[in-house]
DNA sequence: TATCGACATTGATACCGATCAAGCGCGCGA
DNA sequence: TCGCGCGCTTGATCGGTATCAATGTCGATA
């Protein structure tokens, strides 16, 4: 709960936790230091916003640490999360003059950022830049793909499963944790904002939550600690097929 | 109304309808002559499926006429539509050994068609076609997102109107029509298809199409021309932004 | 022309999740 | 220490869409 904005970031791109999977990934040591001499961090505070939609866009960055939502809003208010973005994930669009969508903090967040013209400029010239952002663009597109299914097809439970599926996943993924055993991790989201990622109400979350803890599909430490002690259980609860849907 | 199978293809790439926008758009006649060796076309009768998900991907290619769907479906068979491939969309993705979706025509279908690996080495040396390809894919995800916000967010009459509008737009800059006046086209889709698609049921798409056309918002002739008198209007049913959303 | 089948419409009813409304619990600041 | 507010939970009721079941329409075929 280092809740302190003292940002402690890599100093160099080589010792950085995301240089592997970043924008950056396939980058040899020389072209890591032409994005060292233009990359600088920002840190935002959780429920900070990050970028308005609409807004002329000046950078483009990668999450180092924390979570940031991308969110799109009718006019009445009705409100659908199409993104939630974890450390290594990319922001912004090159060659696109203004945001699509609103980007918020959800945990406190800190970002590798990139004036957005020397970008451009960079990914001209480096191959390497532009053949990892093309990968990472149709990763996206495969997980957006799929939330559609989740969105358009499963039930409230299935919905919630699926989620907290997601980010056990991605989360033992990036703390390279067996997939053997009981799962642990944090939940990065309030029950508004599942809802927001879901397509439900705050109150259906909620239900659903405690409807799957009830069944010892999963146990809750305080609001947001979630353990899964079985993450085929899990799975099957999501729907997805019974191999535990380990794609990609 | 041409159901005959004759298929009448561009003989040279200069004189192809998808010249401009597809993966080869931004490639110069050198490149283009390369590409022209080794393209071939195909073509697929409405209700064929062009790939199983899952199948190993021998192809890539861009739809030249007609309309594709890529589709996902649960093991119990719920089934929901997650990408509408109109002409000079691209399927399959480089990199990849398997499909990871249904690919299904609609209507009547030509397709464009390269083997993967040579089309892979063709993509590492000519880098127009990896540009290119990004911004397809980074506007494909910008669609899928779109998306998001309809399955999750919008009710049935909405979504309707949501999808009317967008093949609206897509099918008047195929045609290069103007915007303005009546717009007219035909529904690539069946009442079934048009459910997979926005996540309902085919009887409640029906009811929803007659609501609209009971209300004025458009004409029908026969089951899938349709007549649409006032596009603004149209985009305010869709609950779009005032201005019919002409983004991107 | 008669028949068949695919696609679409229409009606009655059930149910899931939204909505409206209290109330709880915990951390933070006065 | 108290009280306030935010995030969350829980309950009662409503409504939109699914579901189940006929029926209708049109084009293709014999």
């Amino acid at each position: 709960m280092q809740k302190s904005v003292t940002v402690d970031v890599p100093r160099e791109c080589g010792e950085c936790p995301i240089r592997h999977r970043a924008v950056c990934a396939r980058c040899e040591s020389d072209e890591l230091l032409r994005l060292e001499e233009i990359k600088y961090y920002r840190s935002y505070e959780a429920g900070q916003t990050v970028v308005w939609s609409g807004d002329r866009m000046e950078f483009v960055g990668s999450v180092v640490r924390g979570v940031a939502s991308l969110t799109q809003a009718m006019e009445d208010g009705r409100t659908q999360m199409v993104g939630l973005l974890l450390p290594s994930d990319f922001v912004g669009r090159p060659g696109r003059e203004s945001a699509a969508y609103d980007v918020v903090a959800t945990t406190d967040l800190v970002m590798c950022c990139f004036r957005k013209k020397p970008f451009e400029d960079m990914m001209m010239r480096m191959p390497h830049i532009a053949q990892r952002l093309l990968e990472m663009t149709l990763d996206e597109l495969d997980a957006a793909r799929e939330w559609m299914l989740v969105l358009g097809r499963k039930t409230a439970r299935e919905k919630i499963a699926s989620l907290l599926s997601i980010i056990a996943r991605r989360d033992a993924t990036l703390n390279l944790a067996g997939v053997e055993g009981p799962l642990e991790f944090d939940l990065p989201l309030t029950r508004e904002a599942m809802a927001d990622y879901l397509g439900l109400t705050l109150e259906t979350v909620s239900r659903q939550v405690n409807a799957l803890k009830r069944d010892g599909v999963i146990d809750l430490v305080g609001k947001r600690h979630v353990i899964v002690p079985d993450f085929d259980r899990l799975s099957e609860e999501a729907g997805d097929d019974s191999d535990g849907g380990m794609l990609s």
